[in-house]
DNA sequence: TGTACATCAGTGAACGCGCGTTCACTGATGTAC
DNA sequence: TGTACATCAGTGAACGCGCGTTCACTGATGTAC
């Protein structure tokens, strides 16, 4: 171990060199590793609060990677942005040809939010992150996004009404507001208020948040005279 | 009109001049102007895409205000949170002692909470923007107003189970945490899929929601045998 | 009741830092002959 | 089957812009004498 071979001797061993990289590539594509740390990142923090030194340090990648594969900061959010949306579609796409048309569409519906959030339990969060705040292209792709999924509630609200599983009497576009306000929400709250609420991220949440709203949809809150018997 | 007059003529009418200004000071005083213009951006863009140079001009005032005033940016969003937090829980208190005792506690819970956010739509979604992105001050001032907040609602919930007022074999936690979500999430949501949900923030909005939320906690969303005649 | 001076609210240019972008450069791989 | 060269993935320092902060300065008001 030579003292006068200390210059760049460790860096060679972690930092990639220069020039086109041999084929065995270890950890997989460097434009999917970007994707994957930008997702982690923004799911954690924020997009907004990554700068992007620290999203190609994190993905053991040179920071003129992001300006090569997505021309810029701005197209790494939207790239990252489209791959959750698209992923979060197909989760519903499969759900929905699963789901059929036997037993309850409503249950069903609720069973399909519960099992999408559960597996994915920050695809709110980052929603509300990067959504919310700003105007543009980001809250356009969602909205696109969003819409199909709404139509297929809204489809699945109005076949139950017509069915008679569902109250007549009722608002169809507020019983939709509804059912998404009691799946997603909690999802939202919870790592700020999740103390405070006794309620946490853990994996039986999903199973009990849906058995708690099913009672809520089928018989509501309040005591009856056949529950005090 | 002699045009060697013509250099700062105009800016001397609408730019305050230095020095200590005049006691006839029109506008009010420069430390609110700075909190009302910071609330006002954080509700339309997210305090985070205003920077102080944009924020002091629009407040009519210099930037150096924002350091004078507050020490720095940081102190500024800070002032202007606590100020809406405290605002927030000034209308709890108010309602709470209007509310009182006779009637249906979570009828009137579901009244306190609908005109609090009818009265200021922005809260919840001011909250979520500057409290889900990021772990700091802001999130612990908000865990500590909200949690007095919570337990209020927490307790209300309690008393009616034992008044046998709600159904007893319900987690309270997951009560409380559904009338959250009923009310809070539709204000988050309305911005952004308002147009898709048919659904509209205004001034009739907020009655809508708590007689469809009174429904739904009262009897559920699913049709009965006695709902058919 | 003037007068000199301290105070205080407020200005706005200068500064330096951190960011995203740009680009000259590297070297392994593919390809034409 | 060598060989010369184009291509292509990737590097990282340099650049310039925009931001928050700092601070020397201004002039109206309050105050002591």
């Amino acid at each position: 171990m030579p003292a006068n071979r200390n210059l760049s001797d460790d860096d060679d061993a972690v930092r990639r060199r220069p020039g086109r990289p041999a084929g065995d590539d270890g950890g997989g594509d460097v434009r999917e590793r970007l994707l994957d740390t930008a997702t982690r990142l923004a799911i954690e923090r924020g997009f907004d609060a990554a700068g992007i030194r620290e999203i190609a340090e994190r993905a053991g990648v040179s920071s003129g990677m992001i300006a090569y594969y997505f021309g810029g900061r701005r197209g790494l959010q939207e790239a990252m942005f489209d791959r959750a949306l698209d992923r979060l579609r197909a989760r519903v796409a499969e759900a929905v040809t699963r789901v059929g048309s036997p037993g309850d569409p409503i249950e069903a519906l609720m069973r399909l939010h519960a099992s999408a959030l559960t597996a994915d339990p920050w695809i709110p969060q980052l929603l509300a992150r990067e959504v919310l705040p700003r105007e543009g292209s980001l809250r356009d792709r969602f909205q696109q996004h969003a819409g199909e999924v709404l139509d297929l509630i809204r489809r699945a609200v109005e076949e139950a009404i017509e069915r008679g599983v569902l109250r007549s009497d009722l608002d169809p576009a507020m019983c939709v507001l509804t059912l998404g306000s009691l799946s997603a929400f909690p999802f939202l709250i919870a790592p700020v208020l999740g103390d405070r609420l006794e309620i946490a991220l853990d994996e039986g949440f999903g199973e009990r948040l849906l058995a708690h709203n099913l009672e809520l949809i089928g018989r509501g809150l309040r005591a009856r005279e056949e529950d005090l018997r």
